[in-house]
DNA sequence: TAGCTTGTTCAATTTCTATTGAACAAACCA
DNA sequence: TGGTTTGTTCAATAGAAATTGAACAAGCTA
């Protein structure tokens, strides 16, 4: 009996691969590895494995395949790659007559961690900064009112300064910091 | 009718800024710019609180004092200062006479972000990196007992070389970039 | 068109973390 | 000693985030 649908070399090894990442110690060894260390930028563990998961296969991988051998909601896949491939981690491959899309990861394992810089700490700093400027001003009015002493209002200045030449230093070194971690 | 005790002008002074810090409005946003600024390090909301507080008071506080201004509870307050003790965001300061802890925070905005890199993420890199000679180990048995082939096993091989190259120049980066951080 | 495959979204649930109250320990005082 | 003040610890609770199942949308096939 001949199978129904004769399989590519392509199609065996890739099998054969996936087989192997399915059944090997290594195979969760490295995905714990690779979840772990994405999961230092604050990712959930179901995107880390994801990621981990790609990171160490040779062929992309489609989203039920991720589903299946992390055990994982297809929801959950869903929404990791996703927000793996706006950070740059990931990218989805077109395989020609298949309807399913393919994901792979970049090598390029700074990717993540310039994608979890830009989205998660550079917002949050800027957002923060907008109100330095606000706050100066409602306490300049405190110590026009004598609600608070020059003293006290000289060292709230002077600590918002800090924070103020702070945040520039970060803004002026954070392209070179983001080349330097270039893995 | 005279006060029981004679207030000293420090006292009056120290007890007047904490009124200010109670009611002022600049000063709720002050604690919230700062309590956002060290949560981006991973810290609870509390004990960002707590550090946004004392960096913006110009006389160190007591661990009552804190509970009080900001309606945390002891035990909260308690395990924030301790945190931010061990990471060398905050320091004791003992008041002579005076039973309770004192504490202040310091105005080298940077240590916090060396105490937080050194606890959380320095500790998971290393504790990872550890595994990567077990992981290449049994990769190295799998291809010997041909579960994987050359090719896949080269591939896999190349990938942990990245993270380890990766590992390697962050360890070498590292004291740069702690001081480039030096605010 | 109906039926099938694939991916997305969202409310409900589970899981994890932060927070708290209360019991405890230590140091001081009278 | 007993009482008071201060700080710590820990089990229980409250709260937030991740995960999921299920309903939905879009695209293809016949």
């Amino acid at each position: 009996m001949r199978p129904a649908k004769q399989l590519s070399f392509d199609t065996i090894s890739k099998d054969k691969f996936i087989a192997y990442l399915l059944s090997s110690k290594a195979k969760q060894e490295m995905v714990e590895l690779c979840c772990r260390l994405t999961q230092i930028l604050g990712l959930p563990r179901s995107t880390g494995q994801i990621f981990g998961l790609l990171y160490f296969s040779s062929s992309p991988l489609s989203l039920s395949q991720v589903c299946e051998m992390l055990g994982i909601s297809k929801a959950s896949a869903s929404t990791g790659t996703r927000q793996l491939v706006t950070w740059g981690a990931l990218r989805k491959v077109w395989i020609p007559g298949e309807r399913k899309d393919y994901y792979e990861a970049l090598s390029d394992f700074g990717q993540l961690l310039r994608g979890g810089y830009g989205t998660i700490v550079k917002p949050r700093m800027s957002s923060s900064i907008i109100r330095l400027k606000k706050i100066e001003d409602s306490l300049n009015d405190d110590l026009k009112s004598n609600i608070i002493t020059t003293e006290d209002h000289k060292f709230i200045k002077s600590r918002l300064d800090k924070i103020k030449k702070g945040h520039n230093k970060l803004i002026r070194f954070a392209p070179i910091i983001e080349k330097m971690i270039g893995l």
